[in-house]
RNA sequence: GCCACCGUAGCUCAGUGGUAGAGCACACCCUUGGUAAGGGUGAGGUCAUGGGUUCAAGUCCCAUCGGUGGCUCCA
């Protein structure tokens, strides 16, 4: 006699198992055809399934109450919307395999594996579409049945698709006891799919359903395995929702990086330089540069030393640090000068050979450098160093070369070459806590100058079953200790994700999202026991003996190519003040306002502020309209008024209105107090008190 | 690197085998206008590159280069 538990708390009584369907039916007629799904002590079932025992009952509507209600039935539609378009697409091409068909956050993807001779082309989605819509109509219900793991296994390997047999082995892995298959209509007649489900009640029930790219996936993420055909859709409620989806994801390229940083100039990637190879224009370089002083500032406020080394050197470095056998495909070919080149040809070493002898450390060459630290350790290591020196920090703007795959470069967030903000501590294991916790504010200052509050935090764990850790398990769990009590004490959440470290020790991320919804990493500190031992580090202690250092490594901005990237994302181009290339602009209403224009763009500059002159002779409205898609901050607005006033008109970008007008010098000092305080919208907010905003 | 798609004026894009187009930007002229685009004229293209098919290729085929979305990788 189940007694169900509604979600206000109230109590039903059944006097035999019930479906939610029936529990939706004993409420209202409505619910329970609105109804497609339901949990059931929380877990996401089909509407059908049975309820033996007491439980807690919430049925998914088609029009949820909240956010958790609206999820469930999205899952729940974009899984059974995948099984629509799986159906749809073997249709179109009988001899696809399916493999593996999930909902995500934005929509579904299904991985099949089509023939050779009868590959997916997006030439296709228009008829897939209409297949799905067709499926949609014909109202099948989705039909679970089960079999025993037995049986099932001797159906799967009957039907011949080793993907699905695979799924299922891994399934009873894991411990189910039994196989289930949706059909949508009837078993044995209609399509089906071992699946686990849950689905909703029929195909009618999918939604608005888009296909929306192809990708290829690797059976299993194994670069080494079957190449499957990954079919990327969504699915909404409603076509407003659907159109909604669309509008947001056209929105989101306006604001992307490569797209803004084209229209305002900020950086340029050339095919004749090179893939993955940023330009930085006069406007980027000043964004750049405003954010390098920024953190120079902090550093010798918390005592760095900066330094500046080569962008070059000699494999052997790389060989003792680990990084050229370890990231040798990633890194560009090392080069080898010409003399022993010249060598080597006179004996007939092919390149074969050369490759080979780099590799075994029987010939020289020189490497671009794929990291800095190397540099920064023999530094360290130049001079002796005593307890009483350290800790030692050593910081630089350290350009590094990585042969990224041609497939991976994206805009200014994945390059080959790139600037870190870089830094090595070498520090006593006393010191080590408290250093980590230094670096770690180091971050937290520049996301909250920058006003970028919407990243996640993740300690980076090595993976117990993987051999591509170096060093001592003892060292790595003092390593990882410390990373995670420097985390906590951050207060922020964060998550703890093994697999994730450097090949020398854990380290801290700080992750941010990118318009598209990729995540990057930005801001790192990494903790090493390993390469101090690779190099054989030394400091005397007190007991005047030699002791071990341990080693920080450590990028508050990670890359200043990614860092920007992302914050012109974050801004949408239109930077605080102290960051924008335009800091103000003066347009004069006609020629006649020329000259005073021009004194007051030429006194802002002698007071240090990025200031221009628009005397182009458009009319105002279109110098404004101009500006603001130039999203310079501040526009100084003079006609003949002003000249006699001495005074400028101001408007600021993203206000619609003009602000009123201000005496120059006022407006020139306040300004520079805004410039200065980095972040604060002052001027803005004090001339339109009434919280004009974008 | 892999799969799919894309590459036409500085930018955004139209152009399905038969004489290369539009808007914006740019140059010049008119306009001297007080808060989100005044008007006119003009210049600008070996249609990414190289091969091929064809009487004829921006358009079809192949290769290369570059880009986009995923996959794999990311010190």
């Amino acid at each position: 006699m189940p007694v169900i538990t509604l979600p206000d708390g109230s109590t039903k009584e059944f006097n035999q198992p019930v479906s939610p369907y029936e529990v939706a039916r004993s409420i209202g007629e409505r619910l329970a055809a609105q109804s497609v799904g339901a949990r059931i002590n929380g877990e996401l079932c089909d509407l059908n399934t049975p309820i033996e025992r007491n439980a807690t009952v919430s049925i998914i509507t088609t029009r949820p109450r909240d956010e958790q209600q609206r999820a469930d039935l999205l899952m729940l539609m974009r899984h059974s919307a995948a099984h629509v378009m799986a159906e749809a697409i073997q249709r179109i091409v009988p001899g696809a395999h399916l493999v593996y068909g999930p909902p995500l956050a934005t929509g579904f993807y299904y991985d099949i594996a089509f023939p050779p001779d009868r590959p997916l082309s997006t030439a296709d989605f228009e008829a897939i579409e209409a297949e799905i819509r067709k499926i949609q109509q014909e109202d099948r219900r989705f039909t679970r049945y089960e079999m025993r793991v037995g049986e099932g296994l001797a159906k799967l390997r009957e039907e011949g698709n080793k993907y699905k047999l695979d799924n299922a082995e891994r399934a009873i892995e894991t411990g189910s006891e039994r196989l289930s298959w949706y059909a949508t209509g009837e078993p044995g007649k209609n399509w089906e799919d071992l699946c686990r489900g849950p689905h909703v009640p029929s195909t009618a029930h999918t939604g608005v359903i888009k296909i929306m790219s192809l990708a290829s996936a690797y059976w299993h993420g194994d670069e080494n395995s079957d190449r499957l055909t990954r079919v990327y859709g969504t699915a909404f409620p409603t076509q407003q929702d659907l159109d909604a989806y669309l509008n947001q994801l056209e929105e989101a390229r306006q604001r992307d990086h490569r797209v803004i940083g084209k229209r305002l100039g900020l950086f340029h990637i050339d095919e004749m330089v090179g893939q993955g190879l940023i330009l930085w224009t006069p406007k980027g370089s000043v964004i750049r540069n405003e954010l390098q002083n920024f953190i120079s500032h902090e550093l010798r406020r918390q005592g760095y030393h900066q330094v500046y080394t080569p962008q070059i050197g000699k494999l052997d470095l790389y060989r003792t640090s680990g990084h050229f056998p370890y990231y040798k495909d990633s890194q560009f070919t090392p080069i080898v000068d010409r003399e022993a080149l010249d060598a080597l040809a006179h004996e007939g070493c092919s390149c074969a050979d050369l490759s080979n002898r780099l590799e075994k450390g029987e010939a020289d060459g020189y490497l671009l450098r794929p990291m800095n630290c190397p540099h920064h350790i023999r530094l360290f290591d130049s001079q002796p160093h005593s307890y009483r020196d350290l800790p030692v920090r050593l910081a630089e703007f350290g350009t590094v070369y990585r042969w990224e795959q041609s497939g991976e470069l994206n805009g200014m967030t994945r390059v080959r070459c790139f600037t870190q903000d870089d830094a090595h501590l070498f520090v006593t294991e006393d010191q080590l806590a408290a250093e980590l916790q230094g670096c770690l504010e180091l971050v937290k200052i520049i996301f909250k100058t920058l006003e970028m509050s919407d990243y996640r935090v993740r300690v980076g764990l090595r993976d117990p079953d993987s051999s591509k850790y170096v060093g001592e398990p003892a060292k790595w769990d003092k390593a990882e200790a410390a990373c995670r009590d420097a985390a906590k004490s951050l207060g922020v959440p964060f998550s703890e994700e093994p697999g994730e470290a450097a090949f020398y020790g854990p380290k801290i991320d700080f992750v941010v999202k990118d318009v598209i919804g990729r995540e990057w990493q930005l801001g790192t500190v990494q903790v090493d026991y390993n390469l101090p031992e690779r190099f054989d580090l030394s400091y005397i202690g007190p007991d005047n003996r030699p002791h071990r250092p341990v080693m920080i490594h450590r990028a508050p901005f990670g890359s200043m190519e990614r860092f920007i990237g992302v914050l012109i994302e974050h801004f949408a181009g239109a930077f605080p003040l102290w960051l924008s290339p335009e800091q103000v602009r003066i347009l004069p209403i006609s020629e006649k306002s020329n000259d005073y224009a021009r004194e007051i763009a030429s006194k802002l500059r002698a007071d240090g502020l990025r200031a221009s002159i628009d005397d182009s002779d458009e009319r105002i409205q279109a110098k404004i309209k101009i500006a603001s898609e130039e999203k310079i901050p501040y526009l100084g607005v003079v006609g003949p008024r002003d000249a006699e006033a001495r005074t400028v008109s101001i408007r600021a970008h993203g206000v619609q209105k003009d602000l009123g007008a201000l005496p120059l010098d006022e407006f020139a000092s306040l300004l520079l107090d805004e410039y200065q305080s980095k972040g604060e919208r002052s001027l803005r907010r004090q001339m339109a008190p009434t919280g004009a905003t974008a």
